[in-house]
DNA sequence: GGTGCCGGGTG
DNA sequence: CACCCGGCACC
């Protein structure tokens, strides 16, 4: 179970727009295809995209020069430039099988022919005659991304580069390395990619086109589920930028979690969950270590121009493209009224990991504290360039709706002794944030402690336990009016579970594997009800 | 009576 | 805090 832990960096460098725009809405429809990789050479930028021009039959490239420019070649020009896309893969079946809509990324973990997802072809990226495999490209990237920030990118350009392959990737569709598991690196990017990805492509709120943040399709928020449910099961995974500095933002819009997400993590969980070696287990939920990204945060910026995804590093940048593209404006003149501040985003990527995210889920963590409120992103004041960080993407992608809210939970032996979720059992409908934004607050159908069981919420909400007060606390910040009022049920012993826990399941025998709860006569942690 | 685990104690 | 344990409720 390798794959648990996963995501250990995010795809800084990682840069992907619907060259057709459409923001999301029809990126699956195979008009156009976005891929990111960020390619160290310094003769390459980020290949931004790749689209189909149905007026020449050709395809298009969108390259990202490390200046921030943009540039578009022919396939044609990419070939004569030194830059070929090839691969070494086998991975047509795949190709084929997934249309580009469902998320091979998930399957590689969750699905049941698991097998097929190991060993994916190694894609290459040959810059001027220099095949880069994955540890050339790794080594230096565009975008201003650090040789650290990640070890290995598996994203890659999707195999057979031609503008065929090309064409039939969707944004959510991301090839996955196989063999790749030892290093655990691999998956994290794969992951990190994919939700990058995915978000990238996810319909904005700006967007006119976009419709309500209900209108992204089934076949997005599937994929979305599926991808994430997929980090879920890794146990650790993207962190999207809860940052300390972001919990003050009310408007972080991030929809409640769909069934399927919290079923499809309870799942992997449960099945990485079974009566494993305590050494397995501890390893697997272990405690990651919370750190400090706040200055692992690039900013982008993405025009939210309709139809145009393009994202620049520099704000410079952006402001020229919309004043020459959109406003039709000099673009020699930097000139600047600052109108252009209205059409981009600013977008805050975490650089550093998605895994880390879990370890920063504290109990104070916004997360527990505020569920994600579903509402449209409000007009964005001009003096402030809009600040979308991911989680706050203005759509809804899969991404805001479920990483924060779902990878909150760390499984530890000691986790009896951390805050432990609570599903607060108030109506969505009673809470409303202070800026009047309602929020919408699900009982968090993802349960944290891996092993599924209605007894879990029973028992959270049922309970005066020492760890909810704490939970409460923190509601009680968002709206006081929604927590419930503290039940003084001084002696309510909670019914015993039904799970074996690790007294019969080792036996007294075998007391050295028992969890640490139930070593010292806690809640058992290993088998939760 | 065995078990789970709360509540409290100790270092 | 980590660790331990008395004691009680549940089965």
């Amino acid at each position: 179970m390798n794959s648990k832990r996963l995501l250990d960096k995010s795809p800084a460098g990682i840069r992907v727009s619907t060259a057709s725009g459409q923001a999301g809405n029809n990126h699956h429809a195979g008009n156009s295809k976005a891929y990111g990789k960020t390619v160290g050479a310094a003769d390459c930028g980020v290949i931004l995209a790749c689209k189909n021009d149905p007026s020449t039959g050709s395809f298009l490239y969108t390259l990202m020069l490390d200046d921030g420019t943009l540039k578009e070649y022919p396939s044609g020009d990419i070939a004569q430039n030194g830059i070929a896309l090839t691969t070494s893969g086998k991975e047509k079946h795949l190709d084929s099988k997934k249309t580009g809509c469902s998320s091979s990324v998930d399957d590689r973990d969750t699905g049941p022919s698991g097998v097929q997802k190991r060993g994916s072809p190694t894609y290459r990226l040959i810059v001027n005659g220099r095949k880069l495999d994955d540890q050339t490209l790794m080594e230096g990237r565009g975008l201003g991304r650090r040789a650290e920030d990640s070890k290995k990118d598996p994203l890659s350009l999707g195999p057979d580069a031609s503008p065929e392959e090309c064409y039939q990737h969707t944004s959510s569709h991301i090839p996955v390395p196989r063999n790749r598991k030892a290093s655990g690196h691999a998956d994290k990017e794969v992951m990190a990619a994919t939700v990058l990805t995915s978000l990238s492509t996810s319909p904005l709120v700006l967007n006119p086109s976009s419709g309500t943040p209900a209108a992204v399709p089934d076949a997005t928020s599937r994929g979305w589920k599926e991808s994430l449910s997929a980090s879920y099961s890794s146990s650790t995974s993207g962190n999207w930028s809860w940052d300390a500095s972001d919990q003050s933002v009310p408007s972080t819009p991030s929809p409640p979690l769909s069934n399927d997400v919290s079923k499809s993590f309870l799942l992997s969980s449960q099945g990485d969950d079974t009566i494993e070696e305590s050494e397995t287990t501890h390893f697997l939920f272990e405690d990651p270590i919370p750190r400090k990204r706040k200055n692992s945060m690039k900013v982008m910026f993405k025009c939210l121009w309709k139809n145009c995804d393009k994202v620049l590093s520099t704000s410079s940048g952006i402001q020229r493209h919309i004043r020459t593209v959109h406003l039709g404006r000099n673009g020699d003149s930097d000139y600047s009224d600052g109108e252009e501040d209205f059409y981009y985003s600013e977008i805050e990527v975490n650089v550093d990991t998605l895994s880390e995210g879990l370890s920063s889920l504290t109990p104070t963590s916004p997360t527990t504290a505020a569920p994600p409120p579903v509402f449209p992103v409000p007009e964005l004041p001009q003096s402030e360039p809009a600040r979308i960080a991911l989680r706050g993407a203005p759509c809804h992608t899969p991404l805001s709706q479920s990483a924060p809210s779902t990878l909150c939970h760390i499984r530890t032996d000691h986790a009896y002794q951390a805050t432990a979720p609570v599903s607060v059992p108030v109506s969505p409908k009673l809470i409303q944030s202070e800026s009047g934004i309602s929020m919408s607050w699900q009982s968090p159908p993802v349960i944290f402690k891996g092993l599924p069981g209605p007894v879990t919420q029973i028992r959270t909400i049922g309970v005066g336990e020492k760890r909810q007060p704490v939970q409460h606390a923190t509601v009680t910040k968002i709206h006081p009016s929604a927590t419930p009022a503290p039940k003084p049920t001084t002696g309510a012993r909670k019914p015993r579970g039904e799970a074996k826990k690790c007294r019969k399941v080792y036996g007294m025998e075998k007391k050295d594997m028992w969890c640490t709860a139930c070593r010292w006569k806690k809640a058992c942690q290993r088998f939760t009800d």
